[in-house]
RNA sequence: GGCCUGGUAGCUCAGUUGGUAGAGCAGAGGACUGAAAAUCCUUGUGUCGGUGGUUCAAUUCCGCCCCAGGCCA
């Protein structure tokens, strides 16, 4: 069984892909999925460059606002949502446009992942704790005689993966390495096609990511967070206010970071969130690569999919 | 106009008791299985402001010039 149709629209920050999927939402029977692992967080809006209430109110958006910032969300949960989510889109006869830039969430939807326990906040504090007592070097050493193959292919730097690895063999037994292997590959869940958008030149992103930052600035991005701080109990540790743009005005507001460079540090924080975005897209195999730069992007990105969604129905209607 | 202090990587600076130089940040490349907007790895040739001089050798010492600050007129 191919599995029911869907479009993805993947791209680093800046790159567009909101207007573009405004676009087809407005040409096609779609729903939008967001593939998005900050958009997911009630009350952080300017930063992230939410698409606002109206727009939202026009073309269904998902999984946007479904967490608090004290909150964590992950890969398993976007995974379960993002399956359930798109069975309700198609079962109301329309087409799931999954769109963001979290490329681990979009691999975690098509490819599956192994099925290993979520993240167990007792055991993370307790191997923080390890590690701030003997550092994450010792912490690897430990793993490399439980686990060697894992350790093998993580830095003794790398606190978080090191970390994942420890707590999932001390919640079950069993190692990473082991349970990834001793499961065979899931079917994906859709028949995709799969847009990557990337620039043609990195210098005009740039400049699209500094303007638009100094414009969150001015949307109030600091108030935002000021607000945030006194509606919830929110630490800096917190995969919300360690979001790019959110981090750093954090940073300004504990005065941990010289005065006078938020701006500075923002946009390059976002530059380098794009550049990993890219190195992601990159090595992505059986997808539709176009210049998010190029006018006219979206009525050929609109042109593909409709003979996608041609091809589709009359697979369906055989 | 005089005196002082600077001018070294895209930025902020260190340094060379004379043998053509190195940090942080930025940038670039890569990895990625429940924190992923996270986490981690690799990556530093630049007329050492210009120009004369001294010297086997000058970015380093000396002269002059240019530029930027500061102080005094």
């Amino acid at each position: 069984m191919p599995g029911e149709p869907a479009v993805f629209l993947l791209g680093p920050t800046a790159s567009g892909k909101t207007a573009v999927s405004l676009e087809l939402a407005a040409r096609f029977p779609v729903e939008i999925v967001s593939v998005d692992s900050a958009l997911v967080y009630r009350g952080m809006d300017i930063g992230t460059a939410k698409p606002d209430a109206a727009t939202r109110a026009a073309v269904p958006h998902h999984l946007v606002d479904i967490v608090d910032p004290t909150e964590a969300y992950s890969a398993g949960r976007f995974r379960d949502d993002a399956r359930r989510v798109a069975g309700e889109i198609a079962a109301r006869g329309r087409l799931p446009l999954f769109v963001g830039g979290t490329m681990l969430y979009e691999r975690a939807l098509m490819r599956g992942l192994a099925k290993l326990p979520p993240a167990d906040a007792a055991v993370r504090a307790e191997l923080d704790q390890e590690a701030r007592a003997h550092g994450w070097p010792a912490l690897h050493a430990r793993l490399a005689r439980v686990d060697p193959p894992c350790a093998a292919r993580l830095d003794p730097n790398d606190a978080q993966r090191i970390q994942r690895a420890l707590e999932v063999h001390r919640l079950t037994g069993r190692t990473l390495t082991a349970i990834i292997a001793g499961e065979g590959r899931e079917p994906p869940p859709f028949t995709a096609l799969t847009f990557a958008l990337e620039p043609s030149d990195r210098a005009a992103l740039h400049e699209r990511i500094a303007k638009r930052f100094r414009a969150m600035l001015a949307a109030g991005l600091v108030a935002e967070v000021e607000d945030l701080r006194g509606r919830y109990a929110l630490e800096a540790g917190l995969p919300s206010m360690r979001a790019v743009g959110y981090r750093q005005v954090w940073e300004a507001l504990e005065g941990t970071a010289p005065p006078g460079t938020l701006e500075e540090r923002g946009i390059a924080a976002t530059r380098q969130l794009a550049k990993r975005q890219l190195t992601w897209l990159r090595s992505m195999q059986g997808v539709e690569r176009l210049d998010c730069l190029r006018p006219g992007l979206a009525g050929e990105v609109a042109e593909r999919m409709a003979r996608f969604m041609g091809a589709a129905a009359e697979r369906a209607g055989r």
